[in-house]
DNA sequence: TTTTCTTGTGTGTGCGCACACACAATTTAA
DNA sequence: TTAAATTGTGTGTGCGCACACACAAGAAAA
């Protein structure tokens, strides 16, 4: 119930001018050393607190933040963060923050080049992207240092010193949170597909990270029990490939009691394979993309986990507005939670991706 | 980039005062229809957006909230709630939105009262609380709409007219999700056990809505098969009286295959029959209290359903926040995700508990 | 010694909005 | 018809802070 106490209550005690106070807070010299020690040691009494609201109204720019991504509806899995930004943004554009969006092609390195070049020559006051291209990318942050832009990565994270945070998954944390849930679901012993679904280009470091996770786990739980098979499909847009490839696999190597489908793409082993009637086979994937909570429902993919993908992006946002905005820190890292999602509680989950 | 409309540019362009557009803005009246029709006509073609850092400041006002919550550390799990409400508190602190908190004895209904006219006697500008005591707390929702003091709800609903919000889980969805994890820890057949271990005064529309939910799951999944045997337990505190009884139904009933506690206390199960030496029986709880992830990462409980109750509490004062200072409408019911929680993934949750 | 530069301090304006107040033009009551 | 109340509109101040500017006093340079 108490006042506030004001830049004015200090001055007042301290006595002197509120310019003097002002120059004390944002460092800004000016003051002789006697006079500061007194204000530090009012501020310090009185438990001064600046209040924010006037500070950034009066403060009054604006915070571009440069977002690098994969072209919108090129592929469902990158719409989350992307979609996750921009609703960010609408929660604090009132602080002036906005997003300064640049797509590049998913597949191209050259376009991602030049879309961050682009980027760059608007001179935003941050960036952030997923570092798909690990080489293109290092030349970007060597770029961002040099004109001095903090950069936030989302999705992968990669050491360079101009790196200010990463937010995103574990990914070999999920490859061992699959390896838990599959076992569960094979009683004791069996073979586990793991299929990777993508381009050699992308991503290598993530399916590898998932792939030791995995295979940690199951070592751990039962050596001689359970076995992996990976295969690698980069033709994973063609369902007959896919489902032949499947069909002698299955046939060759009988064992076989599970799938994990390293990324999103569960989905396209699904319909690929809709017509191969057999006992149940029980199908782990990741991330909550329309398509694959369609077959969680359906009871032809029996977990996802949610690598919360869309709240990447939000928090990124969130995160940079509280550094510029709020002068908070970062934490260098941050790994969102694994969401285990089965049909039972996925609607909690969609509700959220939509929300907030 | 284009800067942004203020009501300055409104009132330009309408030809009026700022004074004028302030009060077509807030319905203040005395404005004639055909000036409030031209300045609305205006605010549309420039896309006005009120600029909510001014707005906050120059209004100048701030917001109490009360919040009547069961005494600190007199039960773990509510504790949690509480804590996110203070998280919450702090981050919207300069908003000038305060708490004025009130503790009640969780098990008497009288202090429950007693408590909740103190609080009101403070005037608060809203009121937060879990209807614990139906009875009391439809007398204290009565009250409240008399003084107008609009409600927020949180871990159990009411049907009232004065409650303008729900934030909670949703019970007989956890239970048929504890349906679906028990089932799988199961093999195809067996008994679950469910255990409320509460006192019969409290929460017990709670409980009910869980045992619906896991016995419509079970019997959907397998009618044959799966059995339930329910338990209570209100002496809960005492080791040996649990441990005894455990045995004995263990005893009685050998196809007891798993161990549904309802709420937050499955930490009191494990800590009770540490001596039992049998072949593990997998154990299902609710919330990431510190004793339960203890047992959780041992290997002694199998499954963690997180109700978020510390983001219940949290919600609910970020949602005031926003009902007051930025005028958002607030749905009638927030069912906040069930997380499944296993020891390989919740150190995540955890941290998320603590952070926001 | 005079001039220029540096250091220390205070004052004033503006950020965009909310709200109180002044005051003219009506309208209603006396 | 005159006084009082009502309606419509504009002006001014303040919310708490950031920052530009003014200006005095002393230090350094000429």
């Amino acid at each position: 119930m108490n006042k506030r106490v004001t830049i004015k209550d200090i001055a007042q005690q301290a006595g002197v001018s509120v310019g003097t106070v002002d120059r004390v807070i944002h460092e800004r010299g000016r003051v002789s050393a006697e006079v500061k020690e007194k204000v530090l040691q009012v501020m310090q009494a009185l438990d001064f607190e600046p209040n924010l609201i006037a500070s950034t109204l009066a403060f009054n720019r604006a915070i571009q933040i440069g977002v690098l991504m994969p072209q919108l509806h090129s592929d469902p899995y990158w719409d989350l963060p992307l979609l996750g930004m921009r609703r960010a943004q609408q929660s604090v554009r009132h602080y002036g923050v906005g997003l300064v969006e640049q797509m590049f092609d998913l597949f191209s390195p050259q376009d991602f080049k030049r879309s961050a070049r682009a980027l760059i020559d608007q001179k935003p006051d941050a960036l952030v992207f997923p570092p798909i291209f690990l080489k293109e990318s290092l030349e970007l942050l060597d770029h961002c240092a040099e004109v001095e832009v903090p950069t936030i990565l989302v999705n992968t994270d990669v050491e360079h010193p101009q790196v200010m945070s990463y937010i995103g998954q574990d990914s070999y944390q999920s490859g061992v949170l699959a390896g838990k849930l599959l076992s569960m679901a094979m009683n004791g012993a069996g073979k586990v597909l793991l299929l990777n679904l993508d381009k050699e280009t992308t991503n290598a470091k993530h399916l590898m990270d998932k792939e030791h996770g995995l295979r940690h786990f199951l070592a751990q739980k039962d050596e001689n029990s359970f076995t992996v098979l990976r295969q690698d499909v980069e033709d994973f847009d063609n369902p007959e490939r896919l489902d032949s490839l499947l069909k002698s696999l299955l046939q060759q190597y009988v064992d076989i009691q599970t799938v994990f489908v390293t990324n999103s793409r569960a989905y396209k082993l699904v319909e690929a394979i809709q017509g191969l009637s057999q006992a149940h086979l029980p199908i782990l994937g990741f991330d909550l993309l329309p398509n694959n909570l369609h077959f969680l429902q359906m009871g032809k993919i029996d977990f996802l986990i949610n690598q919360n993908a869309s709240y990447q992006g939000y928090l990124a946002i969130k995160n940079l507005t509280d550094y510029f905005i709020f002068k908070k820190q970062m934490p260098r890292v941050q790994h969102l939670p694994l969401d285990i999602v089965v049909a039972e509680n996925a609607a909690y989950y969609v509700q959220r991706e939509q929300g907030n």
